[in-house]
DNA sequence: TGTACATCAGTGAACGCGCGTTCACTGATGTAC
DNA sequence: TGTACATCAGTGAACGCGCGTTCACTGATGTAC
């Protein structure tokens, strides 16, 4: 069935949501200055949200669904050494680095995923827990004995790796931090 | 020189900011609700700081003065592999991951230092390179070759794990991701 | 095909509230004589 | 040692502002006949 009207004004809102949550954190935009983006005017959001608890919750979907696709266009149907190496490239990266408002949302915001609301929380969770699956899964492929284990391994450090070189005004030493990190994790998986 | 009246008071400001902050972030606590605490009306304030954005720089200097204490009772000193091995199990660990109000603020606040304002950036970005320092001069010790690299990769892993140990609600889960990485970390550097 | 009407996405003014900040004032403390 | 006075940390009322949320209304859209 077609997409009515609604949908689309409300996906465009969540894109909106999803993009400055990403940058700014959960309360880093506010109902008015989000409907604005969106060409709309503060009014309208409650025909589409019941709260702003409920556009958050929905928001992390949103960058989860992001983050998913983005995964499976590394790894599946990709031979996992090769999937897993490109995976690596593409998260721990530069790109990743200066552009936070697109992409995975776990490195700028797990550290305030505790705080959010519940049902916020929960999403965040699930998004994380599925993103480890993932990379088992293709450790697990590779013949690893403990692909669990190294998966959860390896995510903290992508993303500890990608929310340090954020935290530093220093070009060139965030640069560094992720070009270290690339080479040390396919060193470790032996890619 | 005997500490004051004043500086006394002024400390105690900053450890109930630096607390709240940790567990809350950088706009968690509010002057009012953060004086109350420190047992005084939220008028007072501007005696001490000269704006809410001059107290969130301090504070973030606050926490980089505990963890820094933490750094050197594990590393200065001791024997640089037993050094590492036991810092690595207290800093990732259970006792880290539910007591965010303590310790080190890296893995719960990296995500969002982009965001602070300048002056409690660059201090935090130097609390960074500290703390990736302190490790640095450990593995180099312990004869490693590349001793900076892998310092950053590290210290990566370990903020990583514990930032998403606390995203989970899993209890179990959590702790699972924590002893996981303890384990991949120690085995990678040979501890 | 053309008119009448119901629906409902979106408008924009208004609300109560908590925020950071200001400021005239208080009252305890410590120095001067 | 005792009195007079200056200092200044801390008080508490008040400010303007932006927030999330509500609500009476508008006007374009699509269906019924």
């Amino acid at each position: 069935m077609a997409e009515t009207h609604k949908e689309r004004t409300r996906a465009r809102i969540l894109d909106e949501a999803a993009s400055a949550m990403r940058t700014h954190g959960p309360d880093g935009i506010g109902v008015a200055a989000l409907m604005k983006r969106a060409g709309l005017t503060h009014g309208g959001f409650y025909a589409h949200f019941s709260s702003r608890d409920d556009l958050v919750a929905h928001a992390v979907d949103r960058m989860f669904a992001d983050s998913s696709g983005m995964l499976a266009r590394h790894l599946d149907g990709a031979e996992p050494r090769a999937g897993l190496s490109t995976l690596i490239d593409y998260y721990v990266s530069d790109r990743a680095r200066l552009a936070p408002e697109r992409g995975c949302p776990i490195p700028g915001l797990a550290g305030e995923a505790g705080r959010m609301p519940a049902a916020a929380r929960a999403r965040f969770e699930r998004g994380i827990v599925g993103f480890r699956a993932r990379i088992a899964v293709a450790l697990d492929a590779m013949g690893c004995a403990d692909a669990d284990s190294l998966a959860a391994s390896v995510l903290a450090e992508m993303i500890g790796a990608v929310a340090l070189s954020r935290a530093l005004t220093d070009d060139a030493a965030a640069s560094e931090i992720l070009a270290n990190s690339r080479e040390q994790l396919k060193k470790r998986l032996g890619l």
